[in-house]
DNA sequence: CAACTACGTAAGTTATCACTTACGGTCAGT
DNA sequence: ACTGACCGTAAGTGATAACTTACGTAGTTG
């Protein structure tokens, strides 16, 4: 059910230009707030929900925070959308039979 | 660019149950209605996010309207989701270390 | 034709969310 | 200790979106 926060969190599109500003390079809050329309609040608010659906995490260095993406957090989205691709064929040929296309 | 809209249409909790619902098998709309706490109209607007979002199609059948999922709806997404998973850590490497003693 | 069914859409309401400014706390440097 | 930089949080506001009821339309049946 991790998938639930993951897909609400990237559904934003600050939020995800936040994580892919990240993904090219680990950033503080400050760096990516000036790449951003948004001001700096609005950045770490993106980040506090980011972090909590484990996409993101913090590495505080002295006065600032550099945050970086956590790469296992992508997993369970991951897992979720590779379980339709094979599912939905197999739950389908019983059903409705050969009206399934087969575009290839 | 496709995947924002997948990301949007998905993250919605009543839209998911919607999606997973046909994933067991196509349904029409008051058949999906009855499976959710919503009303039938909301579910008739959820399944206009999902269209549009080329995640389902509907195959009119006289009166009523048979829903399916589109399969291939999803490969944008699950294209989007694969490519973090080889790219980050490359442009991840020696990037913490040099970050330390950046100033800006 | 009339009545019923299945569905989409319009209009309106309410709650949620993304954003702002203001404030407080922490750390480095002087 | 004071000052400034960096950041998170609180509080408030505006926009969006999910939901409702009401209505219109197309198809089926008697």
């Amino acid at each position: 059910m991790a998938y639930a926060n993951v897909l609400t969190a990237l559904a934003d599109p600050t939020r995800r230009h936040i994580f892919e500003a990240l993904r090219q390079r680990p950033q503080t809050v400050g760096q990516l707030a000036a790449g951003q329309p948004v001001s700096r609040p609005a950045v770490s608010q993106h980040l506090k929900v980011l972090a909590s659906a484990k996409l993101v995490t913090a590495k505080p260095q002295g006065n600032r925070r550099l945050y970086l993406i956590k790469h296992d957090g992508l997993n369970d989205l991951r897992a979720y959308v590779e379980s339709f691709w094979s599912n939905t064929l197999s739950a389908y040929a019983g059903e409705i039979g050969r009206r399934v296309k087969d575009k290839k």
